[in-house]
DNA sequence: GTAATATATGCGTTATCATTCGCGTTTGTT
DNA sequence: AACAAACGCGAATGATAACGCATATATTAC
């Protein structure tokens, strides 16, 4: 009756305690990773993963439930380098600078893994990184809205602060996504950048 | 570099003529859709699509070259409609109402297909449709530029003229398929409308 | 009415895929 | 040294995919 578990669609199976199979799942996310990058999401099939890895295909298995769990996993552990990248720095002292430090962080980011990045934006399909990418959109979200409230006072927009700030990650991470995936020269200089900040801050701030 | 497709082309292999074909053209798109929506990307074969269109998988080979381009074609013939709903308005008198228009008609659009139009997002690589959305890109951009150049008295950004129009382009499309995709009911009240409304003409206007 | 062309059929071939299972090996602990 | 738990293996299985081709029927042209 209690019948097993339905499979767990895009997380580990079970976490590597193990120097050897720590060893193992990097493997693999880095063979996914290439693969990605070379034959497209696709034709990117779990023996042919094993294989690039130096793997078998059973040990694949014994940490994933299946292909969709490598890239979300590989998806997941991009947002905790953001998530690093951000929270490595002093927390700034004014809204002008806080929008300038999340949107060049996202920037950097996605600069520094471009080819990576735009793979897993065009191949890959979003509903095997949804999750992935909700998780750390749920944890930005209660500290810029703490952030805004403090420096409300400087605020122009009259809607609720939630509403705001979901507004304006939206837009950022949107924004930057279609560029590296359309237009990835344009991350290279720093004009849309500044402009994308310029209509933050004006939309924002009074 | 990043692709490891052979199959370059998503377009039709030749273009029905007659009636019948059309028909059967139509009815190939309309399954794949509907099996979008269903089964998913993945699992929607040529062979089930043809087979719920009520015709062969042979005659579907006749006029697509594969799977993708099927999605392809879906994904154009939206674009197409998109573009009708501007085109059939009459050109705003200022930019204020350039910018809600835009907004509002792709707003529209996105709403009134809302499953299929998430499911474009979510399920199918974007490869396969990165092509028809360029298309309707550089059928845009040179227009807005126009429009703009002939409203520059009242603009306030300092940047070329085609990093504005571009930028508000990605802005709007990407913000929007953002909210199509992970927050739908967003779209469904006219705050977030409105508010990203203001943002625009807060950074366009002086 | 007949020839030419466009359209439709559907099955077979070939390939590839995801996933499992039982068994062998390594590691860490006592 | 002994033992348990973690780990690694890969041939085998069964399913399903894409796509072509030889053939049949409908439409149009004359």
């Amino acid at each position: 009756m209690t019948q097993g578990q339905s499979k767990l669609l895009y997380s580990l199976r079970k976490i590597p305690v193990q120097r050897r199979s720590k060893a193992t799942v990097d493997a693999v996310l880095e063979a996914g990773a290439r693969l990605l990058l070379s034959i497209g999401y696709e034709k990117a099939s779990t023996n042919k993963i094993a294989e690039l890895a130096g793997v078998s295909v059973g040990s694949l298995y014994e940490y994933f439930p299946g292909k969709e769990a490598i890239f979300a996993e590989i998806r997941r552990r991009e947002d905790q380098r953001h998530y690093g990248l951000v929270m490595a720095e002093p927390t700034p002292a004014t809204l002008s600078e806080m929008l300038r430090l999340q949107t060049s962080t996202y920037i950097k980011l996605v600069r520094t893994n471009l080819e990576l990045h735009a793979a897993l934006l065009q191949e890959v399909p979003q509903f095997v990184t949804i999750e992935a990418e909700s998780k750390m959109f749920s944890d930005y979200i209660p500290r810029s809205i703490e952030f805004l409230s403090l420096h409300s006072s400087h605020l122009r927009p009259r809607c609720e602060i939630s509403i705001v700030v979901e507004l304006l990650t939206r837009v950022v991470r949107a924004t930057i996504n279609d560029y590296a995936l359309h237009a990835p020269e344009r991350l290279e200089d720093s004009v849309v950048a500044d402009e994308l900040l310029v209509m933050l801050e004006q939309y924002l701030l009074r």
